[in-house]
DNA sequence: ACCTGAACACCGTTCAAGT
DNA sequence: ACCTGAACACCGTTCAAGT
């Protein structure tokens, strides 16, 4: 099973004059047009040059494949989730746990739900191929500075901070993508906000110890 | 975007013949198979036929289309971990809360770990196209279930259980999910081990009153 | 009652030919 | 240096013809 190598998925070429660069940007832009408008079912690589008006040719010339389109767009996609958890960590830190814990729930969650249509949309299309090597990385990208996020917080100290900045991500990006997956209803999505930061609260309150050094009894 | 309805996916028509039966069963374990070994992407009509040793046309008198053939892959595979879960439950009603959630737990854990590989293919079967229905359908018979044995908790009272049912298995099948279908590292797997544990204890334990009716501190 | 497989529409991808 | 679009291999699906 030869998957394609993140390099392979790269565009081929770099436009050398304007015009080029203005083709790679509205090939870009059709693929997302056509994704939203018709489905990731209906996302072939004729519909996308129509509507970005080129030949097929053309796209080929700067999408070596298909799937190096679909990567462009998911990898825009993951790259704003992740500048948005980034930025909403440089300003909780240094504060409480729990608010520490409560804004990075909110932060997701605004962002997941801002736009359904597109969260789905981007599942859908993650799911079509192997992107396993773009989340891996941008997943440790957010994890190490979650994990110096906690380190910063100003009552509690995170027993494993590692761990548990990966399991933050897996547990907030898991429920999420579960919910919004299959239906988003507005009662699931009420739910999600009134317990994910509870569950993340909770599991932090458990894994730590208060600045002083006195271990917090566990509830077990 | 017209989906499939759930009653289109079901196999054409019953087999009225012996040999019929047999055939259908033939193309159902050629469909794993092409899937387990090959995957995802060379799960075609013509190799499943060909596996199975009938032609394409034999395939579409059972199984109105390619997508009823996955249906039915997944249904079977998500209506065995339900049904360990379920049985599951019934073994764990009536104890503490904390062993309820270990239990219950590590029976996810096993169920998803044990084939690692049959869990990775559902997965990519499951995004090829619209699953939504049977997960939400399957996920709330869980859920149902869940709240019941979250309710016969010996030591603590869960205040909203209807709620903290969907969230434990969102989170837990949402952490598991993120976790397999990117990579599956050892390391990654025995965090996982270690902490989901914590992470649903202590959301149960801050979300839940003890018997006798006095409150818990809520860790804030 | 069940099975076959050529035929059809459509897809991703290529490449000789153009400007 | 960039673009075109007919051509190719392959896919899901159908249906007239067989047993």
């Amino acid at each position: 099973m030869a998957r394609p190598t993140p390099a392979a998925l790269k565009p081929r070429k770099s436009p050398r004059q304007a015009r080029s660069a203005v083709t790679v940007e509205a090939i870009h832009t059709a693929a997302i047009q056509v994704l939203l408008a018709e489905g990731v079912g209906r996302l072939t690589t004729t519909r996308v040059a129509e509507r970005a008006g080129v030949s097929v040719g053309t796209m080929y010339q700067y999408y070596p494949h298909k799937e190096a389109l679909m990567f462009a767009i998911i990898q825009g996609h993951i790259g704003s989730i992740i500048d948005a958890m980034l930025e909403a960590a440089s300003a909780l830190s240094g504060q409480a746990l729990a608010q520490i814990s409560d804004g990075l729930v909110a932060t997701w969650l605004d962002i997941k739900t801002e736009d359904i249509a597109g969260s789905r949309a981007t599942y859908g299309l993650a799911a079509e191929f192997d992107i396993s090597e773009l989340v891996r990385r941008e997943g440790e990208r957010l994890a190490c500075v979650l994990e110096n996020l906690l380190i910063s917080a100003s009552d509690a100290q995170v027993v494993n901070p590692q761990a548990a900045a990966f399991m933050l991500i897996a547990v907030m990006g898991g429920a999420v993508r579960n919910v919004l997956e299959q239906g988003a209803l507005d009662a699931e999505i009420a739910i999600l906000r009134a317990e994910l930061p509870l569950v993340c609260r909770a599991y932090l309150a458990s894994s730590s110890r208060i600045r002083s050094g006195l271990a917090i009894v566990r509830q077990a």
